[in-house]
DNA sequence: GAAGGCATGTAAATCGTTACATGATTTA
DNA sequence: TAAATCATGTAACGATTTACATGCCTTC
């Protein structure tokens, strides 16, 4: 019983959650959704695919619409079991974060005090426009009537705003003392 | 001229921080400091420096201590020249997450009530206990007299703590209201 | 004399993005 | 009929981690 990798575990569940789908379909609602903290490329979505269904962990099916070639996937039982499993589980929770912004800000020191505000003021414009995106999200979100796609969208808002928010205090506090304490 | 990579703009940050260093040197103050936001390991720091020493960003100097063999490494002019300006562009920021945590809070609505707010539990512990280490750092950022790191390090420290916090509201909301509105 | 820290490095495997290529269908 | 969208995929490249291997020096 191998371990989930990162991509599958995003795949089996948006296959949970939405029934039977094309990758296709699954890179748009990733980008509609899931995109702020965990993406995934086609470069490797349709490989993936492929790989979970050797491993038996979900059926793809040929469904051309027109002339057009189409391959919807589903679940299988063993896939089902698979994804429940590590929903249920409580290893632990890998959390990465590369933010240029904040290395940016780190070596500071070695900018003038208006150049360090600037790198803080494209922090904050970031974060606002991350924020808005998400919230431009949410009608469509609130439409599927699921909680927790919500209560995470939600989730994301916030941390965004916290962050722009964040920036802009300290831009404010740098631009008050500019003197070295 | 080509692009920075992602671990040369940190490894010539920290040379311009801090001077001659080893690999082993600079792998230490990373996991002290930028970490959090900016992780580098020994496989990408050693092959990143031979590159950046061959496209003359940095140079290396052979100094054992003892029978040890170390090889000391500082910038170039070409490698501070290199560093600042990075520093002082105004590109576009890379801010990438990648959080298992929200991941499966998100996939919750196949999950029992309690499961779900058990997820939410080992975030927040998680973040309390990613807090409660940048915390243990601060005296030691402190005493390096730089402004920067220290702004960094308190941002982390508010940033977890505030993602924690987050966590338990959600986890009392959940609590209270069990019942799909 | 053992353990732990200092120090350098490689190999293998994964992971992931980006760019490219292809072609059908739908809509303006 | 042109543009946008649907749909699948590969190749190349770069990033990154992990595990492994080696050996010295210092401290207990």
């Amino acid at each position: 019983m191998t371990e989930l990798t990162n991509t599958s575990r995003l795949l089996l569940g948006m296959l949970h959650l939405m029934g039977e789908k094309t990758g296709y379909e699954i890179k748009a609602m990733v980008d509609d959704s899931t995109e702020f903290f965990w993406p995934a490329s086609y470069g490797r979505i349709y490989p993936e695919l492929r790989r979970l269904e050797e491993e038996g962990l979900v059926r793809g099916r040929d469904e051309p619409q027109g002339g057009r070639p189409r391959k919807l996937y589903a679940l299988t039982d063993a896939g089902r079991e698979a994804f429940e499993r590590w929903l249920a589980s409580s290893s632990e929770l890998s959390f990465e974060l590369r933010d240029e912004g904040l290395l940016k800000f780190f070596f500071a020191d070695a900018l003038p005090l208006n150049k360090a505000i600037e790198t803080l003021e494209s922090m904050r414009l970031r974060h606002e426009r991350m924020a808005a995106r998400l919230r431009e999200l949410e009608p469509f979100v609130r439409e599927t009537e699921l909680r927790f796609p919500l209560l995470t969208l939600e989730s994301g808002i916030a941390m965004h705003a916290f962050y722009a928010e964040r920036c802009a205090q300290l831009a404010r506090e740098l631009g008050e003392s500019p003197e070295r304490p």
